[in-house]
DNA sequence: GATGAATGAGAATTCATTCAT
DNA sequence: GATGAATGAATTCTCATTCAT
């Protein structure tokens, strides 16, 4: 019985990004959501239209957070092969630091995407925008492989560092260690680096 | 109209496998897997407990199906590399073949690995077990790096020939292309094995 | 637990008629109409979509009921005076005995009429179409005023059978009467004949 | 943005006769009367202490504005076939010419009258007081017919004036034509009076 | 085995009303 | 007077599961 009266609409926001980050848009529960956020199920509406909506809202919100963490990672940084460097260890630890994008972003591709694509970013549409502008530099400065296919290496790099994110419980029990562990989450980025570079580099 | 006795359990299966595959496990409809398989929904649970328990035998069957198809596959071959390049193709052509079991298992991930972990498949708790055992022999025989991480190379492994099933309606969208197009899977394969081979051999 | 099973379609179309006529469609409520058939709710959505169709389907058949009721009144009974007189004391009587009826088309009526525009019946687009003809035939055979407006008496003939139905709970109260005893129906149909006939003839 | 601030009792008042008449008690929304008076949702409840006491100060207010309108018609205009003709051409007029009057009080005679009953007026419950005093007048005087049924009348001409406003969307579309255009009105209201009159009179 | 009816526990959404400011 | 946030009790609809036959 009183909330702080200005945050409800964050309340419910950061809620329901965990939540749907958990369970995905089906396993949700509006309710879970409400009483997670401490407000009443009827707020939920009148801030976001429909269950759905406040999923996009989210979507939305994740969209822009990465968009800002990583858009200016390797600006001016020295040759292609270091801004690569920087480019995909922004990417990488913008996902260790919030762990929910790479559950939302892959509940949302094996959805089919539809949210996804009404909060039109370039990340989802194009892949990794920065990272792919980097390799076209270097393989016009002659400094990345002439023959360097990047519609793959994109591809590649964008799975190697979100399936990590999300397979994390798993590799948590095989591993019998904590996959995002500092020291682990150092050595995962080392190993993605290297398989990147080996393969860009001449 | 009156379907052969016989097949109503493979059936429900086949239904089962391809909506739980679409939807995954909470998307999914009771009713609209009866239907699929022509089934009245009481059948259903003549047959498996619940909704929970025909889930996990569509998963128990998936990884019984995969360990068939790919154990055999590099079974005295030649030398590491060649059982290397050998594996990767038959668990990728498997996966382009078998569309539904990159979807099941990416669900499964997400929900937290909880009905997979019931059907204990070594696929499941240890990765490629196969691929393990190769890597193992090839760095053993000095012929893979001696520096190899063989737990990161399996990890990636799986990432980059899963994710690019799971990820297919997405690419195709990005791409304007079919991503399982013949051409197409034959060019992502080869950019994985270069990664991987790279990074593998001396 | 354990209502004769083949009648619960029949129990919910029963009870929904009811209750629809007393409340009309947004006054009545699904828990009230599955409780007074004595079903679970969900039968209700099972025989029928949606409240809407359920109430479409109510619709339907009041207006086959009145259809079937009425059409053969008058048929072969003399001079159209005579069959005018007939139609009208069979419409008058069908609203009597099925005082729902009158009810569930007023409702509508003020809802717009969109769910009847559904089951389109001649009662419904063109009023009373028996009654239409024998008014045409009389007047063409010169029994009738010739001057006569057939569609503004179809219009009356209609509000004043009707209107008396709808509102026997209010002239219930004004003339500390019961409006339905045989003999104030009685009374109330010499009235609606003498109107239309000191009308109609010339 | 801001409106003046005496006005929104009134502006209330207004938004909610249009919406109670357009869909009864039960179907108006709170919400839309408050937005369509450009008011906030309390002020409703301030001026009025609930929905359904809003819904009897519209009631009032029509039922006040009806009576004020149609008690002066016919004062001391002659004879009584011509104060009769006067009485039900001003309560015919008064109809077209606020036509949620018509409406509000079929709305409310479905819902069985009990918030009409609270606000007691001669009209509701004695239908049409100065006509029923013409009619018994021209009775006395030997001008209308002698077995005159007065009640009878009163609800027949009260049924022909107001069913015909209710119902005019219906009539607009079986007549192809707008039932409230004014010769439409006029011949409606010639038909009426001659059904009236050719009863009433000797 | 097989079916269609039936159920009860939710699930999303709506809505009249109240409250703090 | 006036506002926007907040609430709780419905309300429509869904769904996994069970049962009688």
């Amino acid at each position: 019985m009183a909330h702080p009266v200005v945050q409800s609409r964050e309340r419910i926001l950061a809620a329901a990004e965990e939540i749907f980050a958990a369970k995905g848009l089906h396993g949700a529960r509006v309710d879970e959501i409400a009483s997670k956020a401490g407000v009443n199920k009827g707020m939920l509406y009148h801030y976001f239209h429909s269950k759905e909506d406040l999923y996009t809202a989210v979507l939305k919100a994740n969209f822009e957070k990465i968009l800002a963490a990583t858009s200016q990672a390797a600006k001016g940084k020295g040759d292609p092969q270091e801004q690569l460097v920087e480019a995909i260890k922004s990417y990488f630890y913008f996902l260790a630091e919030n762990p929910r994008f790479a559950r939302l972003i892959s509940w949302e591709a094996l959805e089919g995407g539809i949210y996804a694509r009404k909060v039109l970013s370039p990340i989802w549409e194009e892949g990794l925008p920065q990272i792919k502008k980097i390799l076209e530099e270097g393989k016009a400065k002659g400094i990345f492989r002439p023959d360097l296919d990047i519609r793959q290496m994109l591809t590649s790099i964008s799975s190697l560092c979100i399936s990590y994110f999300t397979q994390k419980d798993l590799l948590a029990i095989i591993w019998e260690d904590d996959p995002v562990r500092p020291e682990n989450l150092e050595r995962r980025l080392q190993h993605i680096l290297e398989l990147v570079l080996r393969n860009v580099l001449l």
